[in-house]
DNA sequence: GAACAGAATTACGAAATTGTAATCACAGGG
DNA sequence: CCCTGTGATTACAATTTCGTAATTCTGTTC
């Protein structure tokens, strides 16, 4: 599932730890130098690299700087070295694990396990709006009312979430038409009220919706809980 | 410009205050009850709210709590008492400020003026990915790719946004399938690869923009930033 | 009640959107 | 050099979107 960029010199610890995570399942890459798994990067698209920090034409924090500029994908540190300042440097060019050799390929597969676990959590959450019995979700392009779910329009939507994001508060014409279209024009009222209106009736919304789109009398609009 | 409801049962305080307030250039609403309050707040849709403590049919803090329920509007309470423990039940039932009688008027002035400051400030700002010569604008339906603004359809811009969120990682097919349409079906490869082809194109995608959509051979797409 | 004004809705048609299907491009293998 | 499979692009048509304009509705004034 998960490919993993592998940048290591030492042709041993690469053999044993390729077929060690190739038989947990993962697609592995292959680099000994800086230079090739920069150029890999151009190839492959790792979900997570194990970085040894000492290499022949390089230093790993150094690539770990130009990976940052392709992927967030985690990175973890394999090295010799135990001392502090250099897990202090791993962590400051952008790592996000350290290993220090040798180390049981079991505490590997933990720590890898758990950076792409950690990766997968911070998935996708799109911005929404959300008020009892109504929310606005910009991504799918759909709001719920009252229950039930749909699907609307552009103009509609964003007339929706700017009412939504400040209800109670009154909204003139202008701000909305300025805000949607960037400009204002002679005859925004128009153009807005025929969409509100078409949102009210894609919403079902009438006198027994908990919601209601109010005009005042100088051209404003209000979103208003309806209490009974 | 603003709309100011007073509610205060003392007919001169109130009429010294709206007129006041008036010739400041706000519109005033008054009330001198919950009852009238509460009815006005179905007609008129008020930016602040002065509330006098205490009126002859109940606690303006009673009527706070109403009140929240139908807008985000700051309320002022203007009261005769100073003791602690009424402040705190005023700033408890969702007031944002409180005035202690008597007051000056360009006290008062000032305290309107800051509370609707403060609320235009927390204004709408729309949902954005944000990244070097690309950002994404669900709000607006817009994108901007290399120096220039695109308003792109809702397809488009729901896989540039989803590959745009993870920059640098692969996303399969049916990943994106899943998460625009909500569900999977057999043949979501080529409605994704279609769509993808359309994106690309309003971009103006080519080997010189910064960023590029690669597809692996297994039915991923990556949005990479493209290093020369 | 007539007349009117302004708001709300409906009608309409040009343009955009979008899933499906057809076509093109191109690499690998015989 | 021809197949063949796969990915990318283009073609097409049904549907949706949406600004403008026409119409209806509503409340107010005389």
């Amino acid at each position: 599932m998960s490919h993993i960029l592998l940048v290591e010199d030492d042709s041993d610890i690469m053999r044993i730890n390729r077929t060690f995570l190739e038989n947990e399942g993962y697609t592995v890459h292959c680099a000994d130098s800086v230079q090739t798994a920069s150029f890999m990067l151009e190839e492959c698209v790792p979900d997570l690299v194990l970085l040894d920090v000492m290499l022949p034409d390089g230093d790993g924090m150094d690539f770990c700087k130009i990976l940052r500029q392709k992927t967030q994908a985690p990175v973890i540190f394999l090295t010799a070295r135990d001392e502090n300042d250099s897990v202090v440097m791993g962590f400051r060019s952008g790592g996000d694990d350290y290993i220090t050799k040798p180390y049981d390929l079991n505490v590997l597969k933990a720590r890898i396990e758990a950076q792409l676990r950690r990766n997968a959590k911070q998935s996708p959450q799109h911005p929404k709006i959300e008020l009892p019995e109504l929310t606005v979700d910009l991504f799918a392009g759909t709001a719920t009312f009252d229950g039930n779910e749909y699907s609307l329009p552009q103009r509609e939507l964003q007339i929706l979430y700017m009412l939504a994001s400040q209800i109670g508060s009154r909204i003139s014409y202008h701000d909305i038409y300025k805000t949607i279209y960037g400009c204002d024009v002679e005859d925004s009222k128009n153009t807005i009220r025929v969409n509100i209106s078409r949102l009210k009736k894609h919403l079902n919304m009438d006198d027994m919706s908990t919601y209601e789109i109010a005009a005042t009398s100088d051209g404003e609009y209000v979103l208003r809980r309806v209490i009974f």
